[in-house]
DNA sequence: AAAAAAG
């Protein structure tokens, strides 16, 4: 069974048959090696629960010995504890392998062959179980950036779908359109021998534009797309709901937040459970701030599981953060280039954020100038330009990738060490006020996995000095201090303390 | 004036 070919980003997204072409290339490390140290040994007491008098899951078996990981490289990226609280009677075992899930050996394949996965992380061990057993219930699921969401809703998606059943049964829906074909990529590869179809639902460029209503019904089993889409094919009743058994949401805090998508996803939220009467609702990020975790408890069905981190244990250990402050905007610039840059390929990619589609033209002229080789992405560029700067990125073709907060979520590239906040996230309706998810969603594109990395937050000005202490508040850590941004010996410290020299 | 997505 082919893959049904994605009608709107046609070249770029690259088919289960041919292999994503970074496979080639990132053979250096071993596979990832999941939950491979732990357990029985290091119980630990847990944490009382205090909500609803609900059950609580035995996480604290899952603990990591902390003697036996000193100088491992790829940690487990989240070794705090994860609160899990349960509805129902159904008791939920974590699961140590994935035999233990009862997936198809086609889906099994995927993961050891295509994924070479070993064993579930250990969100992964917490949450299939939850995902794929009966009565399918649905969750609200928080774990650290890197640590592995993605595989827990694809598993689930690839899993629940009728293979014989050639309808729309999975959807999945996403923030950006980079992020929908990655997703999608990640699913085909995972399913590749499981024969299940997929598509991509993203606004189609002009050049290969097709009006919905000339369009054929969507036959694929899974899609995945940005809610407009989505949204845009369901009343045009060219995707049919009635047999979608499981929607999920990645990056559900911004899909649901009153200055997100908030209306797109209720909307497609309440036709699905119009037309289909026990849909699986999957809510998935690394973050969900106090209001809106308050608002998606209550969006979902009554009975349903959560999972949770604490903010104070967001930020992951393996990747340091550091400030440096500079006297004007120039001298950003000039950090960039003489401190950072410098070091070229050793440190493997990196990523800038800018606040402002402007913010990233002109540091990339500037860049540009001073002769280094950079790409820029922004939401302004046409789908095709978008496709090109993301598949060089991640072919590693380019070195340093200047961003606006289209890749603060999600964006998986396991060769990112380097990420550096050039402007720091701000609330757009309040500048003054940092926005401390997507503070914690920009540093999670470093450190993938558990590996090192590094942040510079190149801070100009006391607002900025403001703003930084504010998040240091919220996050309940200190970040180092670059004691002099001309130095060079300072920023060789830093980077070799976080293990990148 | 300001990310993203889409009409």
């Amino acid at each position: 069974m082919a893959e049904t070919a994605s009608n709107s980003a046609p070249s770029t997204t690259p088919t289960a048959e041919a292999p994503a072409p970074q496979e080639t290339k990132k053979t250096t490390e071993a596979p990832v090696r999941w939950a491979d140290l732990e357990d029985e040994a290091s119980e630990e007491p847990s944490a009382s629960s205090e909500d609803k008098g609900a059950p609580e899951l035995g996480v604290e078996n899952l603990k990591i010995d902390e003697s036996k990981k000193i100088n491992k490289f790829l940690d487990e990226p989240e070794d705090s504890n994860i609160k899990a609280v349960t509805a129902g009677e159904t008791p939920y075992t974590s699961a140590f392998t994935f035999e233990e899930l009862n997936l198809s050996p086609e889906l099994l394949k995927g993961l050891y062959v295509e994924m070479k996965f070993e064993k579930p992380s250990k969100i992964q061990a917490i949450s299939l179980p939850m995902i794929l057993t009966p009565p399918h219930l649905d969750l609200i699921a928080q774990a650290h950036n890197g640590s592995g969401k993605t595989t827990c809703f694809t598993l689930g998606m690839l899993s629940r779908v009728d293979p014989n059943l050639k309808a729309p049964q999975a959807l999945c829906i996403c923030p950006t359109r980079e992020l929908a074909i990655q997703n999608l990529e990640v699913l085909r590869k995972m399913g590749k021998h499981t024969g299940i179809t997929s598509e991509c639902a993203i606004p189609m460029d002009s050049s290969n534009y097709i009006p919905i209503n000339k369009r054929a019904p969507v036959i694929a089993q899974v899609v995945i797309g940005t809610p407009g889409t989505i949204k845009k094919w369901m009343s045009a009743k060219k995707l049919g709901v009635s047999n979608v058994k499981i929607l999920v949401f990645d990056e559900a805090d911004h899909m649901l937040a009153e200055d997100g998508f908030k209306d797109d996803s209720l909307r497609i939220m309440r036709d699905i459970e119009k037309m289909s009467s026990h849909c699986q609702v999957l809510l998935f990020s690394a973050t969900f701030s106090d209001t809106v975790k308050n608002f998606v408890s209550k969006i979902v069905k009554r009975d349903h599981n959560q999972l949770f981190v604490k903010k104070e244990e967001l930020s992951l250990e393996s990747v340091k953060q550091y400030k440096v402050n500079v006297p004007d905007e120039l001298s950003k610039v000039m950090v960039i280039k003489d401190r950072i840059l410098e070091f070229g390929e050793r440190l493997g990619q990196t990523i800038i954020f800018v606040r402002t589609r402007n913010s990233a033209s002109m540091l990339h002229k500037a860049l540009v100038e001073f002769g280094y080789d950079v790409t820029t992405i922004q939401g302004a560029l046409n789908q095709a330009e978008r496709d090109k700067i993301v598949k060089e990125f991640k072919d590693g073709l380019t070195q340093v990738l200047i961003s606006t907060d289209l890749l603060a979520r999600g964006f998986d590239q396991q060769q990112v060490n380097l990420v550096i906040n050039y402007d720091l996230p701000v609330k757009h309706d309040n500048r003054v006020e940092p926005d401390c998810e997507v503070y914690l969603h920009r540093i999670g594109r470093a450190g993938r996995f558990g590996r090192k990395g590094a942040v510079f937050n190149l801070l100009c000005g006391d607002m900025d000095q403001m703003i930084i202490s504010k998040i240091e508040n919220h996050f309940d850590s200190k970040i180092a201090e670059v004691p002099d941004w001309r130095n060079e010996e300072d920023f060789k410290a830093a980077l070799r303390s976080a293990g990148l020299l």
